[in-house]
DNA sequence: AGAAAATAAGCAAGTGCTTATTTTCTGGCG
DNA sequence: CGCCAGAAAATAAGCACTTGCTTATTTTCT
């Protein structure tokens, strides 16, 4: 509860989100979680009440903090500019933290119905701020494309998979590759900024 | 062994396709899988030596059937319509195909490294087919993009992406979806037909 | 009757989690 | 500074249950 308690819970979420990411939650057990921070398996009870609860104290810190990522960006902003800074800070979210994705997006069926209400939640604002972009980008002309819902998925595609497959040799630099995938997005609602 | 065998096999993977596809293969058990048939957990082992294996079957199936799409597409189609051809059937094999998609996915950490490396050598082609493809692109000057590579794993992103989300309600027909996805992925490499 | 298939029963190992106990830390007082 | 009471944290041990898989037996089919 307090402030060196606090800290003792976040270390048992990285260590747990380092072990799930590699053996996905079900097949981690909380005795690996604990030999992560060389404690035993009961040190992990007194911080959290399941090995559950631990999963969703790491899903919802995850999916909140990418779309904090999209709520950060100015909506005054041009379509065009607005988009692609959304794409950047998005697919950058999921270059710099891709164990924390992977657990994210991989462990859902695991947790409670209760605790995946709150994630769905989250997933659906973020789709929408998506399509939101999409939309007013269409309606002033900047983009060129019929549905907005399907490009919205598409974006939100591009960018969550990244954390499947980054880091790779060819693709390291969280940076580079999101300066890549705000151009890629531009294209992909057809504007026309680039050309 | 003999016909009446491998139908009853395939029985066993479709099944297990379903029971891995919501549970996760650690959160599935041999007796759900069984269940599902309506037989018991014993049953299994004369069509498979271990879960394990049952699992690779499932995923070596599901990757080769995928790669098996994009070969069908002829090489000699000019560039635009080799790719369109190409994601058109890639994306529409992932809405088919979602619950075989997502186990092959999602469950690569469970396998030993021997069955994982045959699976690595699935995606190395599919991806190294793709990125052919935008390259020959880029060479005769139909697409207009830099780097052939970070926009093959854009569309394969997008595509693989598919079988997790899908399907929704707003999207629910395979081949209407699969037509927008070609749409979305000559954008993507800066095609230049449908302007 | 004889072959093929599936089963019931169960084993050894591993699971999440609990509890009684020990260890470690904290801060005031001689 | 040393020391120790009280609190906080971590542990060892283990419980009840589930897991993948095996084997001796029964059932099913021709």
């Amino acid at each position: 509860m307090s402030k060196k308690d606090s800290r003792a819970a976040a270390k048992i979420r990285h260590a747990a989100t380092k072990v799930f990411a590699e053996r996905g939650y079900h097949g981690a057990t909380t005795r690996a979680v604990a030999d992560e921070l060389g404690l035993s398996a009961a040190a992990l009870y007194p911080h959290f009440r399941s090995k559950e609860e631990l999963l969703f104290a790491i899903t919802v810190g995850a999916h909140a903090d990418a779309l904090a990522e999209l709520e950060r960006v100015d909506p005054v902003l041009a379509s065009a500019e607005r988009l692609r800074e959304c794409v950047r800070l998005f697919a950058l979210w999921h270059a710099n933290n891709y164990l924390l994705g992977r657990v994210a997006q991989h462990d859902l069926a695991a947790m409670t119905s209760e605790h995946l209400d709150v994630i769905v939640e989250l997933r659906r604002r973020t789709t929408q701020l998506m399509r939101d972009v999409v939309t007013s980008g269409i309606d002033d002309g900047a983009f060129a494309v019929g549905d907005p819902g399907v490009h919205a998925i598409a974006l939100i595609s591009l960018c969550s998979d990244i954390c499947r497959w980054f880091p790779s040799q060819a693709y390291s630099s969280p940076e580079a590759l999101s300066e890549l995938y705000a151009d890629i997005a531009l294209r992909i609602v057809g504007g026309s900024l680039q050309f």
